[in-house]
Parts: structure tokens; sequence; C-alpha cells
RNA sequence: GGUCGCGUAGCUCAGCUGGAUAGAGCAUCUGCCUUCUAAGCAGACGGUCACAGGUUCGAAUCCUGUCGCGAUCACCA
């Protein structure tokens, strides 16, 4: 419709003033005007000169004649507003009802693209800042599919050095063998706290070093345990049995705890990579870019590569002793999963943002190795969540558990539910399942719904809303939909398949709504160009308090005519099959009751 | 200090490639459950869009500078 526009609005001009725009300004009108869509006048007056009213009034006259679906117009200052036809509307809600899967693209073939999230270190459990870059990956992998690419979602698990080796060495210290089975801890909590053990005693030999009148420097560098740690870590790399073998155990502990969060936070994987496996990949390719001339060696064997023309500095990409950096690693890892997946045409890389500068260089490393797929990497850079005293920091243990919170907020979704008291006749399994889906609405709709740029403050203090703009009200207002489809006997076989009969005139509150509907795949379409589910959020958002407006204003099953009660129906049904496919980009499961 | 990001109502956030009187939610206050689920609806209150310049018919939006907050500038990851 708008294409028409604008090519009708041109020729309008042409017709009345002999001039030819180069360009057409159109907007949605706004909601205190009459309209559904607004030219805007202004940006003509360098081409026609006049009064801008006069303007717009013979245009608006010539679109009326020319665009049959242009129904009625008014003039405000520079804004011509249209009023499309009740039939256009209709129409254009009739091929909504006929698509398979509204909203999403046709597939291309135009190449895969992977994306990269969670990729957590394995000597603690996650934290909120995990599940922020968790529900952050997978939804920009969904929003992507439903895009029309084909996506691998993936992550680097960090299962080697130095860190790692903290926790082994506290667990051989202070553990006396214990293991998930004999506690009963969950195996990534059991690491985690082993690890907190470790900074416990190194920093209490650093202050008795310091006693002794050593230096703090000195101290922190000199403590026995951490001294011992590095061995461990020399062992490791040096292949030592003893060592392997208790990083395998503690290892695979972790990675069931994973397993189990995951799973609760609804995130999954296609393809997983080892830091073990990868960390030396890469060596080959730079000294391939040495000979190319893309990086130099320095007096000492260090390998660099000088980036200050393209306004960065220089970087080291592999130490003097030859041994590979972090970079060296990801140029590795980069190719690899290429050579894995040739159809890979990009790659999305879910890392917070102080790891912006990193991202800069690799990809300007990659594109001067010269990668045809290196135009297409992007750093999925996101705020961190900050609570009240500030960061979260896990050796002080000042972080807010991922399982402890998905649980906290089922546990507010039951309290609330109970008060309400609306879920006679389900079971207490079917309730339980409720809360989950409920609590877990809340959370990922409260951090998705905010720009991933921007940090988020997390106050555990003040429990997360479950009113207003929420996950629980969207579900809300489905569930809703689902008791009236109920009620009505709606027919999901059917549905799309059946000639709905129209009638005139539409309510104003059905035209709102098929005009929220009519924009979702465009919505769909720009989270994807801007790797942001917020703009999901806040769609889906936008469309359900239309939906609720109309819901509380106009009847549905109490109307008498029965072709309307029946275009009602299948508008509440679509609004609801909209709502439960934006919600599943955004990984948010919905409920029929609540 | 260099670089990057952010700064919109008391709080949490929207605001598309510049366009009409800057929008929501929470909180506070008013109405609405004999009608499809009140986790709802309707309304009130609340803003020098950090500040100062500039570009433009028009700036929260673009440019420059200042201030504030954060990140980063390791032969750590």
């Amino acid at each position: 419709m708008e294409h028409e526009l604008i090519r009708k609005t041109k020729e309008a001009v042409i017709a009345l003033f002999g001039v030819e725009l180069p360009s057409v300004e159109l907007q949605p009108t706004r909601k205190d005007f009459e309209g559904d869509i607004t030219v805007v006048i202004f940006p003509m007056l360098r081409f026609v000169k006049g009064n801008p009213e006069k303007i717009g009034e013979a245009i608006g006259n010539h679109l009326i004649g020319a665009v049959p679906e242009v129904s009625r117009f008014n003039v405000i200052k520079g804004f011509l507003n249209l009023t499309l036809s009740d039939e256009y509307y209709l129409e254009a809600f009739s091929r909504i009802l006929a698509e398979e899967e509204y909203g999403k693209a046709p597939s291309q073939d135009k190449g895969a693209v992977m994306v990269e999230y969670s990729s957590p270190n394995t000597n603690k459990p996650l934290h909120l800042g995990h599940i922020r870059n968790n529900l952050l990956g997978y939804s920009v992998a969904e929003i992507l599919k439903a895009s029309g690419k084909k996506v691998y979602k993936t992550q680097i698990i960090n299962d080697r050095g130095i860190h790692i080796c903290k926790s082994m060495l506290a667990w051989q210290k202070f553990g006396e063998g214990i293991t998930p089975e004999s506690s009963g801890l969950k195996g990534d909590k059991l690491v985690g706290n082993y690890y907190v053990a470790f900074d416990k005693a190194y920093k209490k030999q650093v202050d008795e070093l310091v006693k002794q009148g050593r230096s703090r420097e000195e101290a922190e560098q000199q403590a026995p345990i951490l001294l011992e740690a590095q061995e461990m870590l020399r062992q490791w790399e040096a292949g030592d049995k003893e060592v392997v073998s208790l990083w395998k155990t503690m290892n695979s502990w972790v990675y069931k705890g994973f397993e189990e969060t995951y799973a609760r936070l609804g995130v999954d994987f296609d393809r997983l990579y080892y830091e073990s496996d990868t960390y030396l990949l890469g060596k080959e390719v730079v000294e391939e870019g040495l000979r190319k001339g893309v990086f130099y060696r320095k007096d000492d064997g260090s390998v660099w590569i000088d980036l200050t023309e393209d306004g960065l500095d220089e970087k080291i990409v592999l130490r003097a002793d030859g041994t590979a950096v972090y970079m060296t690693q990801d140029i590795g890892t980069a190719i690899q999963r290429v050579k894995d997946f040739p159809d890979i045409s990009g790659m999305v890389y879910t890392v917070g943002n102080e790891q912006d500068y990193h991202f800069k260089v690799l990809f300007l490393i990659l594109k001067k190795l010269g990668f045809t797929w290196a135009d297409h990497l992007y750093h999925l850079s996101y705020g961190m969540v900050d609570l009240p005293e500030g960061k979260m920091k896990s050796r002080e243990g000042t972080v807010v558990d991922a399982d402890d919170l998905i649980e906290d907020m089922a546990q507010t979704a039951e309290e609330i539910s109970r008060e309400l008291g609306k879920l006679d006749g389900y079971s207490e399994e079917e309730k339980k399942e409720l809360y989950r889906i409920i609590g877990l609405g809340a959370l990922k709709y409260f951090i998705l719904k905010v720009d991933p740029k921007k940090r988020i403050l997390f106050n555990p203090e003040e429990s997360v809303d479950f009113q207003g703009n929420t996950g629980p009200f969207i579900q809300y207002t489905y569930a809703r939909i689902q008791s009236i489809l109920r009620k009505a006997n709606f027919d999901k076989e059917k549905f799309g398949k059946n000639s709905t009969k129209y009638r005139n005139p539409i309510h104003p509150k059905e035209r709102e709504l098929v005009k929220q509907l009519l924009v979702y795949p465009e919505v769909v379409q720009e989270a994807a160009e801007q790797f942001s589910p917020a703009l999901i959020a806040n769609y889906t958002y936008d469309l359900v308090k239309e939906f609720n407006s109309f819901y509380q204003q106009v009847s549905i099953l109490g109307e008498e005519d029965l072709k309307v009660r029946d275009f009602r129906v299948h508008l509440s049904a679509v609004v609801a099959e909209v709502i439960r496919s934006a919600f599943a980009l955004l990984g948010i499961q919905v409920p029929d009751r609540m």
C-alpha cells in the first residue's frame, strides 16, 4: 500500500504542479488525528511553491480519485491525513488469515548465520549476567530464523586456563573428595564453591606475606597457592595424566549443572566448541598472515598487527614464546567454524560491551586476512547487568545466581496466582508448570524489552513486576483470548481456511488492531536487521494494549450479528497467534489459562 | 589522558531513515467486576528530552563542544 501511495502521490504532483518529486514521506497518522497514513507536505515545498495546506488539499483530492482504497482525507498544517477504506483493512486481514506462519519470511538460500552466545567459564555457576547473554543470543537467533536466515547456534566453552586450575587446586586441597553425588550439590555450584575457596585462601596468604614485610604487589605474585595453580596449568598443558583426569571430572560436573540451567532457561545449541580444542588454532593463520605482510614480528619474536591507520592501536597476536593469546584463538575459531559449516556467510557474537575493542580488532584482522565473510560479522554487544551496589562479583559472592533467580520468579508467580485463584481444575503439576512459564516470562521479558546496548539495573529487593509492560501481562492477554476461543468452539484446523464473511463498517478498535497486526512482518525484519529483541517486545506490548482496549469496549461473543461475531473471533485468534509467535521469538511460552 | 557507549517524568523504559501538542509502565490519586478471566480498562497528576552552540521550514533525533556515569586502552580471557 505504501508503495502505491508514494507512486500515486508523485503522479499527483506531476499532474497538478508539473514537478517530479524525488521522494515522498509517509508516516502513520498520529492517534489524535483522523486518518491512517499521513503524507508530509513540508519536504515538497522545495519543489512546489505554495501554501502547504492548499497543496495537501489538492493532492488529497487527486488521490481520492486515483486510489480506490483512500476513502477520506483531511489536511492539518502540512500534513495530509488519508483514511483508508474498511474494505482495504478487511481485505488485508483476510490475507493475514490465509498465511501459514504470519510474520515469518520465506527462507532464503543466501547463506547461514552462526550465532554465538553464553560461552561461560567452567569454574563457576551461571549468574544474571549470563542470563541476559543467553536470552539475547537465543532470541536473536530465533529472530534471524524468522527473517528467513538459516541459523546455527553455538557457544565456546572456556574450559581451560588458570581460573579452572584454581577451582581444581582448591578442591584438591580442601574438598576431601566431595562430589555432586556425595553432597547433593549441583556440579557447577560445587565447583564454584572451590573457586571462591581458592580466592579466600589466596587472600589470606597475601595478607600474611604482607605482614611479613613483602610489598603487596610481590605478595600477590608470590602467594604459594597461586604458584601451585600456575604449576597445575603447566602440568595440564603438558598433558599430565592426573591433572587432566581431575580436569575432566570437574568439568563434567559443571557441564551437567549448566545443562540443567540451560534446560530451565529454555535455550539450546546446535554445536559446541571447547576452548581446550580451539586454543591452539590460529597459530598457523598467524604464520600465513606474517607471510602476507598483515602481521609483523618484533625483535623478541612476538607477532603484532599495526592498526594505527585504522584508528586503533597495535595488538599482539602471538606471544614471544610462540604461545597463543585470546586473539589468536578467536581468529582460529572463526576460521574453523566456517570450515565446519561452509554455508556460513556471517557470524554474530553475543558478548558484553566490555569486549567492544577486542571484537573491533578481531573483525578488522579477519578482514585484512581476506575472508569474504568478515564483512558480515557482528558483535552483539550488550550492557552489563548491575546491582544497586554496583557490579556483580563472583569471587565476592555478590552475584544473582541464575537458578535461584528462576526459582524465585516461579515462586512469585505462584503467590500471585494463588491470590487470584483462577486455576480451579488444574492439577498440581499443571499449576507448577504454569508458575514456571509465568515466572520465566516475567524475567525474560524484563530483560529483553530493554535495548541490548543499555545497561540494566537489577534490584533483587524489588521483585520484577507482573503488571503493566511485563511478560505476564502479555501472557494474560493470550490466555484470555484462548478462553474466548474455547467458548466459541474455535476450530484451529479451519483457522484461516474458512472464508470469513466480512461486513461494513469496521469498528475503530478493530481497525486499529488490524493496522497493528499488519506491521508485524516488518517488525520481525527490522528486529533481525538491528539484532534487537527489544523491538519485538515493544511491538507485542503495543498490540496487546490495543487488544485489551478492544476487549473492554467491544463485545465479542455477545455480539448478535453472527458475521460480526465471527470476524471478531477470528481477529482475536490472529492476535493470539501473533502474540504466541512474537513471544516464541523471545523464547517465552504462553499459557492457555492463568 | 586516548577511544567507545550511555544521559528522556520520582523510578524503569519507548520514541523508525529529522516532522504535528515528547509516549508507556511502576508509584500517587479517581472511576469501572449482575456482560467474553480486574495479572484488565478509562482518566488525573507528573518533562528546560544532561548543558551550550550549530545545520534546517522543522531537532529528543544530525554535527561540534562541555559536564556526568560506565567500559576499554595487558605477551589476562
